[in-house]
DNA sequence: TTGACTTATATGTCTAGACATATAATCGTA
DNA sequence: TACGATTATATGTCTAGACATATAAGTCAA
């Protein structure tokens, strides 16, 4: 029954309708499994044309927020605890971000046919070429994580000339390859010997491990571990892409 | 060029150019960058009216697979490798999934005036009444996870009288908590004394930690921190929603 | 009570227009 | 050459309809 809802406000009305019934899912006065007002409900709520608030509708239930079932309504869906955004930045731009100094070094560099051991690991059968890669980044000059990557030449071909001295293999592949998929896997570890001494902690210190496997429509890229000191690194996933 | 398009098939017309741009963008025939065909283009291409390609594309923009730039066109986006999804599912539910049978065992439940220590992990200002709640969660009776929680009696009441000695508080919580939001932080730590008895571990193994923080709506609600061997467990994060 | 059939209805998709608005491009001027 | 004003244009939003379709709910017979 709230009326102020005719005079034009500065976000548009589609966009107007779709806050208003976040809001009240967000806060829990429509809670999961209440049904929203129907369309032509809302229609006349705010005296527009049964397509704006389709619109409306539409986009809550792309992301997931509403559920719509004909002829019977739209619904609150109950939250998915077990789906969270994690981010998990370039190395450079999480560094940079933080406001610290990146730095990056190049630790070995070698093109070989792949080993049954590369083949396992980007989970091809075929033996191509691969590069293998290992690096560090540090941010103000103390280690903040080391890098152990195999990317495949058979689907990114230019990485065999490309110069990984200076930019960080993951820069460089975010800039010139297309669209990718990726699975994260992450764990926890203890630092053995060239562990500890690459990042500078103690034998036995707890490492968080995330290894990256990032393909395209089927075809493996690149495999990628990252090793992180534990204590002090943290990563941090939100739930609801805040 | 290609015509085939008058012939009306199972998909929807809208569904058929999204999911036709979409395959481009994957399959890397439009790289980032790349200009989409205008709508009007698209409007000739498929014959159809500008509202439908217009819902097309407004759909991939919202799945951040395009950028629409107004005069400029519609552009695919760079891929954002440093987002990906997150499952992280209740523990009960993820032990089922994997076909093991699940064991709860509650170590031990507290209720009582929140302690500074307690007023600074939930992250609230008032001394209210809190639930702190330890236990174990176990798969064919091997130890999966300890958990140890704290539950703000001011923002969830009911919990005051919940019997957690069979019910994981997880689960119980998610059954009487309307939407929520929540963060995760993900660290790496060497197990002490009581942690490795907890999980029939050695002293000094590696754990994965996850610290989970669920609110509404600026509420806190619970704080849980969620310890893992971290040598058998692995969280498995996937970019674009698979 | 149960199953099969019918009907009402909310959503799903689409059209052929309209005006608004941000901005890339162009043109003109200092 | 550099800067400011103008214009063209692609997207953003919206309307008042239309028909399609899945399905909840009601109806009726076995």
């Amino acid at each position: 029954m709230s009326l102020s809802t005719e005079t034009a406000d500065k976000p548009t009305l589609y966009k107007r309708i779709r806050a208003d019934i976040e809001k009240r899912i967000l806060t829990g006065e429509w809670p999961p499994g209440h049904r929203i007002p129907f369309e032509h409900e809302l229609v006349a709520r705010y005296g527009c044309s049964r397509m704006t608030v389709n619109k409306a509708l539409s986009e809550l239930a792309q992301a997931d927020l509403i559920e719509r079932r004909r002829r019977a309504g739209s619904f609150v869906r109950r939250p998915q605890h077990q789906s969270a955004v994690l981010k998990i930045a370039d190395i450079r731009a999480e560094i940079t971000a933080l406001g610290r100094s990146y730095g990056y070094e190049l630790i070995g560099r070698k093109q070989r046919t792949a080993t049954a051991a590369d083949r396992e690991r980007l989970g091809v059968k075929k033996a191509g070429k691969v590069v293998a890669i290992s690096c560090r980044h540090s941010a103000d000059n103390v280690p903040f994580a080391v890098e152990d990557r195999l990317i495949d030449l058979s689907s990114v071909p230019s990485a065999a000339t490309a110069d990984f001295s200076n930019e960080p293999p993951g820069s460089w592949l975010l800039h010139h390859v297309p669209w990718t998929e990726a699975e994260h896997t992450i764990s926890a570890i203890v630092a053995d010997d060239r562990t500890a001494e690459a990042l500078d902690i103690a034998v036995g210190a707890p490492c968080l491990v995330i290894d990256r496997y990032t393909w395209r429509s089927a075809r493996t890229i690149t495999a990628v571990r990252l090793l992180y000191p534990g204590d002090s690194h943290r990563l941090v996933a939100r739930f609801k892409g805040g």
